[in-house]
Formats: structure tokens, sequence, C-alpha cells
DNA sequence: AGCTTAATGTTGTCAGTGTCAACACTGGAG
DNA sequence: CTCCAGTGTTGACACTGACAACATTAAGCT
């Protein structure tokens, strides 16, 4: 129970105002979002937050950052939590993973498919992109080299595999755009049959196959 | 060549401003929107855009309700300019359809697919997009009576069928998102072989097959 | 200790914006 | 011709992003 008011320094400003801005975006969308309604959220005068992000494009691109860190690792702990190194199987678990962290984390999600942050973004975002698109490159071109549309360009099937996770998320998370889809069904059903269309594990060994359907959903 | 300046009235001007609007978006975003420009643009007072669009989310909502007529005539016409019955090949013209129409109406692309004005849609535009949720849920129903992923759950594999072209545009037409894709090939042939993964036509008979290679892009 | 300094928070201000209300002009229906 | 609904204007208000000048704190240096 914190009942001084006035600590002059906040301590941890800059944290507290990120997880404000992604609760607000999550619950008011990101028009909603200023920087002087999280400045008094948190009981700090209306332009604390330029010391830390000098305009909100700066915020937002701050979470977006946030977000394709976090959204890497929930990719890579995916894949390895597998066990395996059977290409299929990692990449499957990683569509997997992707799908489940955008869904359980809106608010990022939107951050990071945010066309008015993304067109200015700066290196270091766009280093954090980098970064995630090597590894989920090299995890198709794995499954390409062990065969899967082993015909088709990689380009091609860069775009077909990055492109049903992303556009499933947006599908799965905008309540106008549920109105294509017929009624809902479990969750982590439908994330695993819609990443099964477009990694299929149906040629992979049966005992090789990890127990997928009871693994919990990790963050 | 208009030479007087002053008519009180506008004439088009709803009309003015949607066209307008879409300019400013593609050039420089979404967040760089604002009705008062638009009126400056237009010449005409601050707060002439209010008598038509009662708020700057209405503007916005006006804009996705253009957008999802658009996209559903220009997919229902690449349907039909295929002139077969096939199932797989009227949905995949439908496909290719719509990808073409979202990287070439970005800001209408990006107006149906903004969360914040999903968020709080009017019944109009529910109805719009049931309307165009109608058309292509009985295209993928009918490929899937004709075999296509028969054994997968409908609700999986409408979410599939349409996660791809929504994802694919995201990711094409964000110059941030670009870096998750190696080096660009032509845009038609991309889309074409994209959509090719999602509805195959190896299947379908070689002399059923309409040349899409040869078709102009609509609009 | 005391001093200095960078980091952090505050106050005040400015231009730009969305929105509303009150008013003005226009063209068309009666 | 008259009236009036539609459309555009003017003025105002609250809110926002952004900046500059100032205040307070913490942490290091000697």
């Amino acid at each position: 129970m914190k009942i001084q008011k006035k600590n002059y320094h906040h301590g941890n400003l800059a944290e507290a105002i990120l997880l404000r801005a992604a609760e607000i975006i999550d619950e008011r969308g990101i028009e909603a979002l200023s920087l002087r309604s999280v400045a008094r959220d948190l009981d700090v005068s209306h332009s604390a937050p330029n010391r830390h992000f000098k305009s909100k494009t700066d915020l937002l691109s701050a979470l977006a950052l946030d977000g394709w860190l976090k959204v890497r690792d929930a990719t890579l702990s995916a894949a390895e939590a597998t066990g395996s190194s059977n290409p299929h199987i990692r990449l499957n678990a990683m569509g997997r993973g992707y799908l489940r962290w955008a869904l359980n984390n809106r608010a990022l999600f939107r951050a990071i498919n945010h066309p008015d942050v993304n067109r200015q973004a700066s290196d270091e975002l766009s280093e954090a992109v980098d970064n995630f698109s090597d590894i989920v490159q090299s995890a198709i071109e794995a499954t390409r080299r062990a065969g899967r549309h082993a015909d088709t360009p990689l380009t091609v099937l860069t775009i077909f595999t990055n492109a049903v996770p992303i556009g499933a998320a947006t599908v799965l998370s905008d309540p106008l755009l549920a109105r294509l889809m017929p009624a809902d069904m479990d969750q982590e059903a439908l994330i695993a049959q819609v990443v099964d269309l477009v990694v299929p594990l149906s040629n992979v060994e049966a005992e090789e196959r990890p127990a997928f359907a009871s693994s919990p959903a990790s963050l």
C-alpha cells in the first residue's frame, strides 16, 4: 500500500508508460491512446512522458520494438519446446507460437503491424524485424530443403508462410473481420489446424510428432 | 477551368472529401489524416466536413464501407471473368482479385482493416462485411465439396483461406514488414503463385484452366 | 562530507485538432 | 414568390502533441 503520493521521481516511469499504453490499446484502441491520458493515469505531469518518448510515434515504436523481441522469443521457444530437429515440426510449432502470442498480446500485435509506425521505422526497429525475419526465413528454407513445396520459389513460399499467421491473427482478433468466418471453435484447436494447413505434418513419422494438444499455451 | 472561387456550395463535397482522404492515407498514413487539413485542401471552411461526416471515425467508416463494396466487386468480377464454373478456378481467381485490389487500393485496404474503425462498426458496415463474407464463404464451401481439404473443418478452412490474401496484402503493402521476405518478384506473378498455394489448380483439367497470366490488372 | 551534473519530473505555453452551436447562403419544392 | 432543408461559415471550447524553462533528485567525483 503506497500512501505517500509525492515521489518526485516515479522510479520506473518508462516501463509503467509502456504497460499502461498496452492496456489502453487493448481496451479502447490505438486511437484512444494519448500521452497525456497515460500521464494522468500514472499520476504524473502531462509532459513527463516526453522525457522517455519524444513523440507519440516514438512510444508506439517502443511498443513495437518490445513486440518484435517478444514475438521472436515466443516463436523461438515454441520451436525449442518441440525438442525435435525435424524442420516441419519446428516450423509448425513456430507458426502456432506466433499465432498464440498474437492472440494473447493483442496490443503488441497491433503495434508491430501498425502501418503508421512502420512507415517511419527506426534503425533499431528495422534490426529487430530483420532478426526475427532471419529466424523464420531459415526455418522456412529448412522445410523447403526437406521437400515442402520444393518447386515453389522461395519468395513465394516465404510470403505464403508468413501470411497465414499474420492474416489469421488479424482476422481472429478483430470483431468486425470475425464476421468472415463461422461460429467459433476452441482457440487452441483452431490454431493447430490452421497452421497444419500451412505446414502439414502428415508426412512426418508418427512417433516423431510431439503431442501438441497437451502443451499449455505459453504466454 | 474553374475561375470563380466562391461557389458557396461546393457541389460534391462528400465525394471530394473521400477522394482526398484516400490520397492522404496513401501518401502519409491514417495518422496524418485530419478533417481540417482535408477541408483546407478543398478550399472549404474547417468544419464543412462535419456536415457530411459527423466525426473522424465516421469518415473512416465511410471509406471502409466504400472499400468493402469495391473489394466485393473486384472479387466477384474476378470470379466471373474466368468464365468457368469450376469452384477451384473461381476461388483461385477471387483470391488473386482480392490481393490485386488490395495492393492497388492501399488506402481502402487500410480502412477495411483498421481495428479502431472496426471496433465501433455501424450496422451498415457490418452488413457490407456480411455480404462480402457470404460470397467468399460459399465459394470456399464449393471448393470443399469438390474435394479441397474435405477433411478439414469448414471454420478452419475459412480462416486459412481468408488469412492468406489478407496477410499477404498486409506484408506486401508495408515497407517494414517487407523485410520479412527476400527481394521482390513481379507483383502479378507473386500474387498468382501465392494464391496457387492456397487454392491449387494442379488437379484441374488442363484445358479448363484460364490463361491468368494474360489478364490485365483490374482497377 | 560537499559539489557538480545528468536524469527525471513540472509548469507554462503554443499551434493544431475534433466537435459543437449559432449563423449565412443557396436552390428547389410547394 | 416563399419557405425551408441542405450545405457551408464563423466562432468557440476542450483536448492533444510538442517544446522551453525551471525544479528536484540521485549518483558520482574529489
